[in-house]
DNA sequence: TCAACTTCGTAAACACCGTTCACTGAACGT
DNA sequence: ACGTTCAGTGAACGGTGTTTACGAAGTTGA
């Protein structure tokens, strides 16, 4: 049977239960409605108890941040699933728009997730790759990984990086090849060169600031439906990087 | 001497005060800071005082908002001055150095007035020129225009916009022109052509990108110096547009 | 000048909030 | 059975946004 007490069962429990009602409270009415005594009242319990299971309210949001992370991980990667394996270009597409389409529905997470300033989500030290909002990063740089395993960059695009940047661009090409080594596709540095990293990060721009400006309504001037706009940088990123585009 | 009487001009000195200390706190301790009772005893008055000020916190945020928007393209257009009228190329480059100097010092700030979801930041209706962080969008955006005035595209990168964009792009075409022959420039839709007008969109797209993911460190792999990588961005946008970069 | 009116600021109160602390009672290991 | 651990409580402290009734000035017109 399950090797837990009864103690630790019910604690499991309610500590799912107070995430859940502060993610309600999160999508439904916002950061600032994300209250301890609003959370316990819903639980039935009263505000003092949360301690046992958080330090503070600033920590349980740290927290729920890394909640959040990780189901869009997970819902990114179930997209992915229904994508046959091979044509790697679809699982770009379907990430990216996957992404965009979990921000708008989310605007509220997003915001948390992705633009808080690192002093108000707190982020200790310089364990620099366990920072809030990696885990969605992972997936989408090993697709983009994958997506360059498998389709190097013509020789023109990846020519000149900025002489600055080799150092910080190497160790992320590092990263990157062990993450997708990790899944069992064969890379080396010379098909994964700096040149592709600099390009996913580039990339990796477009598509945070697209999605950012459509969540926050900053897009200089009304749009009445922002998703050309996004499909047309969609296409000109992967043709940029000589690859086919597809509706 | 001054037409207004002696109520009027207390009025207004303690309507900027009360500005001032809420950028204050705001800039030093968060939005979260920002307290309508801090303001107060800053002030040497009491919260409910505030009220014949403004209609609640959120008004006076709303407001603050804007003054930020005004000081920075104040700010922007301050360091215009400082170049010489014919180089508009070094005029795009100052602004988007500037909007990036300004957003790594004000972090608070800048998160207000560019990463707020629609409805903490209350937006009325669809009044929508003008929205917080117009203001500075404009500055941006005219110079952009101003650019593309003095510099046609070359005709194959305005090639292929996609047919649902048109009608959005054409509306904000229009705004641009008016804009850009408001000073003077003079310009048609010739020149400024709907290509121009989604190149510049999409350069927004990146910069603001590379600004947000800057200030909100969600840069996915650690920047030892992320200024390289900002310059090559602008460089290749302006590469883009058939135009020299400059160091 | 003096009365009527407008406007700024106050004090008190209400309902919330995060957080601390001494405490109870049930689950737990032995 | 007994001491220990620990989730949860209730009261309290200082803080918050906001409303309300009220006083004290500034303003205005006769």
């Amino acid at each position: 049977m399950t090797e837990a007490t009864r103690r630790e069962r019910l604690r499991a429990e309610t500590e799912r239960d107070i995430r859940r009602q502060a993610r309600a409270l999160l999508v439904e009415h916002g950061r600032d409605a994300v209250t301890l005594r609003a959370i316990a009242r819903e639980l039935g319990i009263t505000a003092p108890a949360l301690y046992r299971y958080y330090d503070s309210r600033e920590d349980l949001l740290r927290r729920l941040a890394e909640d959040i992370c990780t189901d869009l991980a997970a819902r990114l990667n179930a997209d992915l699933e229904s994508i046959t394996e091979d044509d790697v270009s679809a699982q770009v597409f379907a990430v990216c728009r996957g992404f965009r389409r979990w921000a708008l529905a989310h605007p509220q997470e997003f915001a948390l997730v992705f633009a808080s300033t690192e002093d108000t989500l707190g982020r200790g030290g310089p364990d620099d790759h366990n920072q809030v909002g990696d885990q969605f990063g992972r997936i989408f740089l090993e697709v983009a990984g994958r997506l360059i395993a498998g389709h190097p960059l013509p020789d023109e695009v990846s020519a000149d990086v900025p002489e600055d940047l080799h150092a910080d661009l190497a160790a992320f090409q590092k990263v990157l090849l062990a993450t997708v080594n990790d899944h069992g596709v064969g890379v080396d540095e010379q098909v994964l060169s700096l040149g592709a990293v600099y390009h996913i990060t580039q990339s990796w721009v477009r598509i945070y600031g697209h999605v950012a400006l459509e969540v926050f309504g900053r897009f200089p001037f009304a749009l009445a439906n922002p998703e050309p706009l996004f499909d047309s940088m969609l296409a000109e990123i992967m043709g940029g990087m000589g690859l086919s585009q597809q509706p």
